[in-house]
DNA sequence: CATGATGGTTTCAATCCGCAACTCATCGGG
DNA sequence: CCCGATGAGTTGCGGATTGAAACCATCATG
């Protein structure tokens, strides 16, 4: 993680020039992105999130910090009377297809076949179809149809 | 990174229900998925992964071996004689989403208004467009209106 | 044979992480 | 008012992970 020298909001990148290597600088740890994850999934409290990601306090402590100093999760005082409540901002919720990329990709590759696990439903309880990648024409994209274009 | 015992594929998951966080315990770190950016954009030597990320040699020959050990990657002697290369396998190449969907979350979230940044394009040189997640009957999806089922 | 590239390994210092213990502040009873 | 239970952290500490730099072995070339 880059140190952030404070007062500037992000000082130096890993590879300012790529966006994948910025939002790994901002939640490619260990951690930030579970507890992303458990935001979307209704955790708002200091105390849930530990219980549900198990993460140690101190290191949780940090990762709401630096989640809420990047606006992913912006913390607040909870309107019912006296608590603290961490709720995703519009850029932690834009997150989702991250995490759900990572989920299709888990459940496929992670997993034994036949091995049981979490899945993503929608409202009517039907699962979430695969994300696919597709061009403006329509065709798939993948790793060999594509290429980065270096910023000029 | 869960300890691997030696002898058993992949033994103790941070969270073993949930694909999201086999996949993080696989490649959440702060490096692999770079390594990975990279073998998608034409990477194969040691020495080429090291020019592109920037990444200390150790962790670098400990991230190849990794993401080898895993499955992401395979290493081979390269054709030309006597040079190793390591190449994507199905399974790194499946990240192809993952690595999309971060892009594009960097692209809008971690740059300021009107900054320049490396693109991500196809055969016709056009830029690929945001990926959104919609469920079977095409409605967009998000994290207000998709919850995790529990592993039954 | 000297030089340079490739693919590492070793060493050592600096960080990071997890655990456990401690601090506050607030609430709900009794 | 006092007691204990939460909630939300903070602090200290030992062990694991990382990063920078130096070292090393093999091959190819001039």
């Amino acid at each position: 993680m880059p140190r952030t020298t404070e007062g500037s909001p992000e000082p130096d990148w890993t590879d300012p020039d790529c966006p994948v290597a910025r939002t790994l600088d901002l939640v490619g740890d260990r951690w930030s992105l579970l507890v992303v994850r458990d935001a979307m999934d209704g955790a708002r409290s200091f105390t849930e999130f530990q219980r549900r990601t198990g993460i140690a306090r101190n290191i949780l402590t940090d990762r709401l910090r630096k989640l809420t100093a990047h606006g992913l999760l912006a913390q607040r005082t909870a309107p019912s009377g006296r608590r603290q409540e961490y709720v995703l901002t519009n850029a932690g919720r834009a997150l989702f297809p991250v995490i759900l990329t990572l989920r299709q990709w888990g459940e496929r590759h992670a997993f034994a076949p036949g091995e049981p696990h979490s899945t993503l439903v929608d409202r009517h309880g039907t699962p979430v179809p695969e994300l696919a990648p597709t061009g403006t024409d329509g065709t798939l994209l993948d790793a060999d149809t594509t290429h980065v274009r270096k910023t000029r």
